[in-house]
DNA sequence: ATGTTAGCTGTAAGCGCTGTCAAATCCGAA
DNA sequence: TTCGGATTTGACAGCGCTTACAGCTAACAT
């Protein structure tokens, strides 16, 4: 089923067809409906590999996240397709599981799909991968890792200023001891996260800090917490997690040890996804834009897709702290 | 960038380049790697249009799911891509968010870029949509919609048998008036699952039911159940959600009215998704094993686009109930 | 020396579509 | 009735790749 046997239907030239397909430029009225009568008839439906090989570009977008089951990342996918769809667009989604070895590959079956925009939203990041795609000219957006470049647009979150007010809250309330959960993605090069925890808990004399990892899942923000509450050192007074959904799994380790939060331990998380305000008790944490991320994402590529304009700039958001219910003053 | 490119540069023809990347038929080691280098040093994609249009099959299978937010489709999913990508084959994912023009227009896009097979987890099914999809000969699974065919497979739980053993429970445990929170989804043609409901209820002539419904969302359980309080009836002494989400929404409007789960209020959820354990208190909910459901996808779509062996069939799985936390006796 | 095989590699015909360019058609004006 | 320009259409050359099929080379048998 193609051009040819439409066009042959309507007996018309395939070129016409396509025109109507396309409404591209004029074509008869009467022409058009015979045409659009053929295409209805024969259920045709264009062949878009064809397509985007004739016409050379695929208004296609694609999203890399490490971890589509985290809702920070769907949120985020989520508004970059919506944008995407009302320019028109589609949007093409990869998982790396946080394993570069999967980031690698969806990098080239992006490359490969000749997609007109990449977004990147993930924790690792080969330096060597971003030649291949500065090479393919494809403008590009990573989240959180790698620097501006021709092409490429950064977005990151001040990730570090946000710690710190976890922290400074924390210590105000008098905890001393914190414990930090974080995901496996951040073992390895010391990683920029944990680094900041253990810098912001530095300029505090009286804070010492113990943490554990497990994988970025509620699942995982238990085993981690678990691992933690027992490894004969002192109960840690507040835990700090990388993000809301390890939190929540903080909670259920927490509660079925009979500790209660905020009382006995307090809890906080990262992102300010909409789990956190429905758990129990409703997270403190700290709101990452993710809306405005995407719509970032997306201006940047489909603008720079339509019209070449390569400003390429970093942009960095500064995250809000919020305060709920999981945390408190350090007991005794 | 393309195969001629590497061709000149490897002195070949095109030919023995794409002998090579796909190592099919036999070339010389020396060739071989001589080709290979060029790719390399080329930093050589090979575009992926270009390819299924030669080769006229795509190696991709799609799958749209209602509402990819809600875990239970994301295990489907996720179960699927990594089969796929066992058996070497890239997924692609649409989401319709309920609604049907979405749905029809991502299964024209999947038509269009010639999946090998396509998934179909969806609550809003069109049969003329069914009858292009068979016109185009691709392979499809549906769950929960549509009878097999020809080429078809169906997969479906047995809701019925799911909600009864709730409806049984709940009365067992002496409630009498319950509350039922479905999604936006089901309104309309009187649906399925609401029918479902009204019908194990009607065999208890002591039961009684009251409904609402708003967002597949936390925020929409929550919602639902808002209004489901506030209709000025008698308050449920217990509220069937239709999935776990819903549940877990549920459970906060609950708890900000001061409602205590499960002594004032039981409460159940369906699908028994990871939230499910981890919220406060855990719910009784009903497992639909998505694990399963996501390998007899894979197996039936991979398996009849290798050999076309076509003994389509409907698959029926009973659910199973869990008792958690989030229900108990009728107060009083 | 010639014929035969086997092993590699090149040639070229599409795959289904778009876009350019030229041809055909149509319209009112002369 | 004829002509010029505007309006519609058709022919055809690719887009980058796969895949027969044909061609070439070496090695071996006759």
């Amino acid at each position: 089923m193609n051009l040819e046997q439409v066009a042959r239907r309507a007996k018309v030239s395939t070129a016409t067809v396509s025109r109507v397909m396309n409404n591209a430029s004029v074509v008869k009225n009467s022409t058009r409906v015979r045409v659009m009568k053929a295409i209805e008839e024969l259920k045709y439906h264009p062949n878009l590999h064809a397509r985007s090989l004739a016409g050379g570009k695929s208004r296609t977008i694609g999203v890399i996240v490490s971890n589509m089951e985290n809702p920070f990342f769907f949120d985020i996918y989520k508004t970059v397709e919506s944008d995407a769809h009302a320019a028109g667009f589609e949007v093409v989604v990869a998982n790396t599981d946080y394993r570069s070895e999967q980031l690698v590959n969806s990098i080239r079956l992006m490359i490969g799909r000749r997609v007109a925009g990449l977004a990147a939203i993930t924790s690792e990041m080969d330096p060597a991968l971003i030649d291949e795609l500065n090479d393919n000219r494809i403008p590009v957006v990573f989240y959180d890792v790698g620097a501006p470049r021709p092409n490429i647009t950064s977005i990151r979150v001040n990730y570090r200023r946000g710690i710190e007010k976890v922290v400074d809250y924390l210590h105000s309330m008098g905890h001393q001891r914190l414990g930090f959960v974080g995901h496996h993605a951040m073992l390895g090069p010391i990683n920029e996260r944990m680094k900041t925890v253990l810098d912001a808990v530095a300029s505090y004399p009286s804070l010492e800090v113990r943490s554990a990892a497990d994988a970025d899942t509620l699942e995982g923000g238990r085993l981690a917490t678990r691992s933690l509450l027992s490894d004969g050192g002192p109960t840690p007074t507040a835990i700090v997690c990388v993000n809301d959904i390890m939190a929540v799994g903080a909670l259920r380790e927490l509660r079925e040890r009979g500790l209660r939060v905020p009382q006995d331990v307090s809890v906080t998380g990262f992102d300010n996804v909409k789990l956190s305000e429905f758990c129990y008790p409703a997270l403190t944490t700290v709101h990452i834009p993710r809306e405005s991320i995407g719509h970032i994402i997306c201006e940047r590529l489909i603008r720079k897709t339509e019209q070449t304009t390569a400003a390429d700039k970093e942009i960095v958001i500064d995250p809000e702290f919020v305060l709920r219910d999981s945390t408190g003053p350090a007991p005794r």
